[in-house]
DNA sequence: TTATTTTAAGACAAATAACTCTTAAATAGA
DNA sequence: TCTATTTAAGAGTTATTTGTCTTAAAATAA
């Protein structure tokens, strides 16, 4: 698996929020019956990123949780690294420490390459841009089709 | 992490089966020395592998495991999916069931040019080939730099 | 102030991956 | 035949990931 399960709910609760009209809090408990993602799996994740000021959260009736400034212009390979690490985009294929252009394992040179394919994909690519042609294309963020973008 | 463990480890043994002169059984005691991977979980790994006929195995003083002509000729895609599965190249990488052209998550087109690119790296390169440059360029193959391609 | 709604925090539980150990079966050689 | 060596098979353990539950803290409004 590319990327872990609390990284895919982050990502696609990421992308939930860069939809709706800036500054305006999302209450966690919508957001995950939408979504399809328990709630409180999906609320430790988005304290993490809350943590590292991708998002900002707000208690009481109408609190909710939102996109900060920096979280708006944060590309996937951003959100990734914050939720998963860096590790798939620093270390070797085969696992070996080590391993480098001094010293390569025999399949480092490609997988730099694939590597470079995968990471420049995921950084190219920003919330706000992944929200904007989700909204207009009706794209898919649920395993059922029925998801309502508005 | 893109590979399993498993994986990791089947590859590497795989590898430096394939560097060993053909049709010699070499013990599966001494390989997971010489590539500091636990016995027993790399006997399994490649009880796996010899159950698919990429190898096989000879018990008794002297026995061991050596690649079949399957084995030799795969590429490290016929690996990867005879161990972790077929699905890093068949789902959807937010993990979403249903997702596809016809109806695609945010990112799927991106991701299919991305996987696309891995998956075709996997496919164009042989355990022959990479056991051949392994050895002619002393290649790492464990996490200390001392392995004997020999 | 009190009740309600919401996120925060952390303990807990279940599922999976990673690893270990024991015993069985096959083979070779003394 | 007997013993040693090797893979096969499967039970068992540990670590990590995933998911659940309970309680606390903050905020709102009656």
């Amino acid at each position: 698996m590319l990327l872990s399960k609390s990284c895919v709910y982050g990502l696609r609760a990421s992308i939930y929020l860069a939809s709706k009209s800036e500054g305006e809090f999302i209450s966690i408990k919508g957001m995950s019956a939408n979504l399809e993602i328990s709630f409180h799996f999906l609320t430790k994740i988005l304290q993490q990123l809350t943590a590292e000021a991708f998002m900002e959260s707000y208690k009481g009736p109408n609190g909710g949780i939102r996109l900060t400034k920096k979280g708006r212009e944060a590309t996937l390979l951003d959100m990734v690294i914050a939720i998963d690490g860096p590790e798939l985009f620093t270390q070797c294929a085969l696992g070996l420490p080590g391993c480098g252009s001094e010293t390569p394992c025999p399949i480092h040179e490609s997988w730099v390459v694939a590597r470079a394919s995968i990471q420049g994909m995921l950084d190219r690519t920003t919330l706000d841009q992944l929200a904007k042609e989700g909204k207009e294309n009706k794209f898919r963020l649920m395993a059922g089709g029925n998801f309502n973008w508005n």
